[in-house]
Parts: C-alpha cells; sequence; structure tokens
RNA sequence: GGCGGGUUGGCGGAGAGGUUACGCAGCGGAUUGCAAAUCCGUGUAGACCGGUUCGAUUCCGGUACCCGCCUCCA
C-alpha cells in the first residue's frame, strides 16, 4: 500500500497518514457559503481537496472514502439578498426567497466545479437541514459548561477549554491583548463565541430551547461532520483563513461536546491566491468569479491545470501567462493521448508524488517526463489522477470543425506552379498568411497538412478563400 | 501589536546536506527551396548576514522585503 504523508497543520509536521478505519476514510472540507457565484479563490480548496480524494480512492478503494463538504446556507449575507428582492416587489415569503438564492448558487456551484473537473463529494449536506443536531450539540455544550446562555444568545466559554488556541498557535492572553473587536457586553470573555443568536421576526429562524433563532456559523460544521463522519475522523480541510477563528472553534465545541473522541485527527489548509501578484480584491478591480473565467474562454481544465502546478501550501499567484503556457502544454498532451486508453496503473512516480503531501507540482513534472519520452500510456494515466485529460474536460482542445481541404488544395496548386518556375513568392506569402491566421502549416514530402490553431482568426481566414 | 507563510536561474516552479528537477523563453544543431511545426543538444540559480559541517541553496539563528490571518470575505 502506498505511504501518504500530509502536513498536519495540527503538529506542523509532516506525518504519515493512517485512517481510523481503512474501509471508511473520512474526510470533512469547509465548503462555500452560498450567497453568490464562486470567485477563483474558492476554487482553490475545492481542487486540492479533489486531488486528495482522488488520492485517497485511488489508495484505499473508491467505495472506501467518504468525502463530505458542506454548504453553508444560513448567512447574513443571503439574508440581506432575499430582503433585497422582497423590498423589490417580490410577493413570496423571506423563506421562499432565501431557499431560492441558495438553490440557484449551489446550482451555480455544482456547475462551475464540474467544469474544473472535480469529482462529487460523497455528500454535500446544507447547514440549515441540520439545526436540529447542531441545537443537540449546543444543549450538550451547556449542560457539560462549556457554554452558556446570556440575552438570547447562546456562546462558547472559551476558557473552559484550555487547548484553545492550539491549531493556530495562538493564546487566548495573546489575542484579547491584541484584539481589535468590539466585545459584546454580554461575553464572559472578550474571547467568547455565539453558538446561538436570536432572529428578529424578518429573519429566518427556528425554535429552540432559547427562543426563535439560527446557529453561529462554527457550530454547523462540527454538528455535521458529528452527524456524517462521527465524533472521530481523518482529515478536515479548507483554506488557511479559517484556521482561525472558524476551525479553532470548531474544534473546541467538537473536542468539549465528545471528549472522548480526537475529531479531525489531520488537518489541513490550502494557502490563499492571488491575481497578478496582489491580493484579489473588488477595490483592486483584480476580481473575478470561476465563471467570468469559462466564459471568458479560459478552459476549466486550464485553470486547474495552472492551480496544480503550485504546492497547495504556497501562495498561488493566477497570471494569463500562467494560462496560457497551461493551454498550450495540454493541448499537446491531448494530442499525445488522443485515442488511449487508460489501463488504470497509475505511474509510480506520479503517485509517489501525490502521496508526498500532494506534491501536485511534482506530479505534473513526472508528466511532463512522460511526454517527452513518448509514454503516452503513463501520460494519460498518470493525468487521470490529477483529474486531467479526461473526456469531461476535452472539448475545449479539440480542433474547431473547420474544412481547411479548400486551403491546403490551393497552397498545393501554388507551390507546383512554384517548383515549376522557380518563383515561390506567391506560394510562401499564401503560407505565411494562413500562419497569420492561426493555422498550423504543415509542409512534408507525402503532401500538406493544415490543423487548426488554438488562436485561428476565422476572419482572416475567410478573406483567403 | 499577536500569529503564520513566502523569498530559487530571463519567467514559472519542485525535490534533495555533496550527483541534471521540470516547463516556457533564449541559444546551437537536425530537417526544410525558405519557413512553421517537430526532434536533438544546451541552463550550476537559490534575498542578506552569521553558525553547525569535510561540504548548505537544502539544517539552526538573525536581518530585510513581500503576502496572509487576527474583522463579513477561501
Amino acid at each position: 500500500m502506498t505511504e501518504i504523508r500530509l502536513t498536519n497543520t495540527k503538529t506542523r509536521k509532516k506525518e504519515v497518514f493512517a485512517p481510523i478505519d481503512p474501509e471508511n476514510v473520512r474526510m470533512y472540507v469547509c465548503g462555500p457559503t452560498v450567497y453568490d457565484r464562486a470567485h477563483i479563490g474558492n476554487a482553490r480548496p475545492v481542487i486540492v481537496f479533489d486531488v486528495l480524494f482522488r488520492l485517497l480512492r485511488h489508495v484505499y478503494g473508491e467505495e472506501y472514502v467518504t468525502y463530505v463538504r458542506n454548504f453553508t446556507d444560513v448567512d447574513d449575507k443571503i439574508n440581506a439578498e432575499a430582503q433585497r428582492r422582497k423590498d423589490a416587489g417580490d410577493p413570496r415569503t423571506l423563506e421562499e426567497l432565501i431557499r431560492e438564492r441558495t438553490d440557484e448558487t449551489i446550482r451555480w456551484y455544482h456547475d462551475d466545479m464540474n467544469a474544473l473537473g472535480n469529482l462529487a463529494p460523497t455528500q454535500e449536506p446544507r447547514a440549515t437541514e441540520y439545526v436540529g443536531q447542531m441545537i443537540a450539540m449546543i444543549a450538550d455544550l451547556i449542560r457539560r459548561g462549556h457554554a452558556y446562555e446570556k440575552a438570547g444568545h447562546v456562546l462558547f466559554r472559551v476558557r473552559s477549554y484550555e487547548a484553545y488556541g492550539k491549531l493556530s498557535g495562538r493564546s487566548v492572553d495573546d489575542m484579547i491583548a491584541g484584539a481589535r473587536v468590539e466585545v459584546a457586553p454580554f461575553k464572559e470573555d472578550p474571547m467568547d463565541f455565539v453558538l446561538w443568536k436570536p432572529s428578529t421576526d424578518d429573519l429566518p429562524g427556528w425554535e429552540s430551547p432559547w427562543g426563535r433563532g439560527r446557529p453561529g456559523w462554527h457550530i454547523e460544521c462540527s454538528a455535521m461532520s458529528r452527524e456524517l463522519l462521527g465524533e472521530s475522523f481523518d482529515i478536515h480541510g479548507g483554506g488557511i483563513d479559517l484556521q482561525f477563528p472558524h476551525h479553532e472553534n470548531e474544534i473546541a465545541q467538537s473536542m468539549c461536546a465528545h471528549p472522548d473522541a480526537d475529531f479531525a485527527r489531520f488537518w489541513l489548509h490550502n494557502e490563499m491566491l492571488q491575481v497578478e501578484g496582489k491580493k484579489m480584491s473588488k477595490s483592486l478591480g483584480n476580481f473575478f468569479t470561476v465563471r467570468d473565467l469559462l466564459d471568458k474562454g479560459v478552459p476549466g481544465e486550464v485553470i486547474r491545470f495552472v492551480f496544480l502546478s503550485t504546492h497547495y501550501s504556497k501562495p498561488m499567484d493566477w497570471t494569463e501567462e500562467k494560462a496560457k503556457q497551461a493551454a498550450r502544454t495540454l493541448r499537446k498532451w491531448r494530442e499525445m493521448t488522443e485515442g488511449v486508453n487508460v489501463a488504470g496503473n497509475v505511474p509510480l512516480p506520479v503517485l509517489q508524488a501525490l502521496a508526498d503531501d500532494l506534491n501536485t507540482a511534482g506530479a505534473l513534472a513526472e508528466l511532463h517526463g512522460f511526454a517527452r519520452d513518448g509514454q503516452v500510456d503513463e501520460l494519460k494515466a498518470g493525468a487521470a489522477l490529477l483529474g486531467l485529460l479526461g473526456d469531461n474536460l476535452g472539448a475545449w482542445a479539440k480542433a474547431p470543425g473547420i474544412v481547411l481541404d479548400a486551403f491546403a488544395e490551393r497552397l498545393g496548386a501554388l507551390r507546383e506552379t512554384a517548383r515549376e518556375t522557380k518563383d515561390y513568392v506567391a506560394a510562401d506569402s499564401y503560407r505565411d498568411a494562413l500562419i497569420a491566421a492561426g493555422v498550423s502549416v504543415s509542409i512534408a514530402k507525402d503532401g500538406i497538412v493544415l490543423a487548426a490553431g488554438p488562436d485561428i482568426d476565422l476572419a482572416k481566414l475567410k478573406a483567403l478563400k
């Protein structure tokens, strides 16, 4: 069996991964809040953990891996959007409008992530469908003395969990000292966080022992992972920005609710994404969604390749130049592997690269080697483990269905004349015009082969008729 | 202020205490009437200053700069 090593944020070390139960390897990854289209940064954890999912399935068997990724569908931004629609005159109830908004956002999310070649997780629970479990967990935390009710809120008592801050390497006292948050007056301690908060009549809410209200942000992941994966499971993943406070709070909640369990054994965090060297932000004007990129004509497979070329633990810079190079490489590889059937044997060097803390860039380097040496079976099989070169993502690389025969004939005729007259000017200029229109021109002894290149310009081509 | 990540050849980007990463570009060659494409060959770089070592870009300490989190935002 392949030995997988992963950098565990909990210990800050690369450790050998051994599942609790090899017949049910369990991973939980924090999913999106479904209030709008996923931006390009949202795609990074999805791709990173998709590769891990594929690796685990390869090593332990497809049916022995459970991957849960949640949808956060209770959130103030969602409420605000629903309210906006209601204010605009929509006759439906706020609940209906919220449901509509989250449903459509989830559809978008699925479309976009599919376009990037990601497998569907085993389960994708929505927070609103697990409110009962959250209430039960909160009640349990109160009973155990880890939470308290105050002014209609339920708060987690941070001081009751001595390991609080361990994941992110912070001490409660340091954080209070440097805190820039305004402290709600009903908190026992400034770092205490909300498990449950009251809802006014115009906000979605659920009946609870503490009145009508809604859950705080962190409790959903604790409740859903418990419900779907158990009190102890193998891997918990997400972006590094979630390390604090979200994951820290999840740990506090889950460890206090189930003190005899381990909660997540391995914590994996991917670093952030930048755009052309800068943080992506709306104010800098470099903010865009996955859909924006796809609509612009950047294929999902190309996006995926660019993401995989940087190790997940390092900041990744999205640039146009990288996308261009990735497209060129993929086009070449697709041409080479056309019609090749994957026998299923992942080449060892690729597997080893991925097993070594998901070294996707290293795996791509191995693929480059196979391509150079003409080992097309290995190339395709290795790429498959990365979710590349599959039929699902291949449409973009197919040459546009343009019949170039007439151009080839004309060039052939011109060259024939040229050979007789020894005057190549007309033939050469026609050839150069074809190249300028984006056609790849191959003149060999046994004939002329024209093919539509990636940047084919149909207008220019038309002018050559 | 606290915590964390990064700094590698023209560009992108890995691994490894001593031996070629890899890709793109460039350069040289093959091929071609000339090209394009393709193929072959070619790259001693690792922010700075110390330390450990026979030997460090790789380990340790410090400095500088960049980035992120601590606040809704992956």
